[in-house]
DNA sequence: CCATCATTCTATCGTTTCATAGAATAATGG
DNA sequence: CCATTATTCTATGAAACGATAGAATGATGG
């Protein structure tokens, strides 16, 4: 029973194999996607929404040949999808419980890598450095829109915010953030969120609008996270 | 900004490298040691409860060499913890969520994934054969034991059954399974389990006592998601 | 302290992964 | 049909991974 198979090295291997290490095996394909950064990063990127590879190549720091060759792995893995549209290829997860996969692990990263913690700390160092800035739970989030104390700021660039973005939410991409000021209300608290967790984005328009003597904090969490635990979205 | 790693590539490619990508290319490392079948098979055996070396290893079908190497892995990726216990070294999950880590890429590889689709029906062939037998769900389970209508089999080896199973659950190793069979009451359907959705135990276990004129069916999960549910062990 | 047992460490070899550059393919608009 | 644009494919070299065998370490029990 010799199976095809991607190529001759695992078709030799699988011979004889039981059925029950060929399914672990065909589990780990998965795993291996997962297991590189520049593929979480197109994951995350996706994780906004459906896009083209070069949005993907650019957003995630690559070469769109290189982007393209994680992306066929990632297509392999059954992660994402691809469907023509004019001269591009559109890619989108498969599957919106992808999400909810990348949210576990990150959970038991941080939980369980030293590492983590470590990188976690760097990240929020700057928070702290003004001043105990905790950043907003989603209960928090709610009930301050529940009582219309709070406005919500999407600091993502424009295509991720159209592809949908959290009710309500106004959008001013980063680089343009000074030049927006005006689409911001005065007498609100601003909660700033982005595309997760590290996303970095919400955390530098926080420090910059702080500076100018705004009322702002971060979201925890960010749009793809929102969105996977079945919360509206516009 | 050198940061002393695990080797020197490693050191070399993250000298001005992003917080952000940093951060990914640690998770990345999580899903690295999913990423191969052997740790897969590994961290199923360890779902079932601690265990050394040689245990994990003979389970696995390594040798110990390899299988030791595999843990250290593992170990770096913060997914198991090793304490010494005389001349042994006990392996144990760092953490209960893990459990429900594998089973999300469980499920989304059976939805997306071709092959495994495949491979699963490979696993069921047999069961069908023998005339649509469907393998009970937990409510369906649940139930059942309540009216008292079921009597629970362990077809797992004894040092797992003793680890932990589920209440009530008789155990004969399928092995001894012919030898045993006065444990089983004969005026109550049987309902048998092993380690998770994969396992083959209780597949062969069912077939076995089918021939044997037993009504017998299948748990379609295992131990350690019932566990992971939350669900009362003994 | 020595022999034993369980495990880890080290060196090695073959295979796989990753990034790069450049060729090939596919759709579009003249 | 040709030039253009978007993407994929192919070949290459450097690094990492995985299995093996044998040496080294660590705990135990005489």
């Amino acid at each position: 029973m010799r199976v095809k198979w991607h190529d001759g090295y695992r078709t030799f291997k699988r011979v004889n194999m039981s059925d029950q290490q060929q399914l672990l095996d065909t589990l780990a394909q998965v795993g291996r996607a997962l297991g590189n950064g520049h593929r979480l990063a197109l994951l995350e990127r996706l994780a906004q929404g459906e896009a083209p590879v070069e949005t993907l190549a650019t957003t995630a720091g690559l070469t769109v040949g290189n982007a393209s060759q994680h992306l066929q792995q990632l297509r392999r893995a059954g992660l994402v999808t691809a469907s023509r549209a004019g001269k591009q290829m559109i890619y989108r997860l498969t599957d919106e419980r992808i999400v909810s996969l990348m949210g576990l692990l990150r959970e038991i990263a941080e939980t369980n890598l030293a590492e983590m913690e470590r990188l976690v700390g760097q990240l929020f160092a700057d928070d702290d450095a003004h001043g105990a800035l905790e950043a907003v739970t989603r209960d928090e989030l709610m009930a301050g829109l529940e009582r219309g104390e709070v406005a919500l700021l999407d600091v993502r660039p424009e295509d991720e915010y159209s592809a949908g973005h959290l009710p309500e939410a106004i959008n001013i991409p980063l680089p343009v953030l000074e030049q927006m000021l005006e689409r911001l209300p005065r007498d609100k608290e601003i909660v700033a969120y982005c595309r997760g967790p590290y996303c970095a984005l919400s955390h530098e328009a926080v420090q910059r609008l702080r500076q100018l003597g705004y009322r702002v904090r971060r979201f925890e969490e960010g749009y793809p996270e929102w969105k996977a635990a079945g919360l509206p979205v516009a």
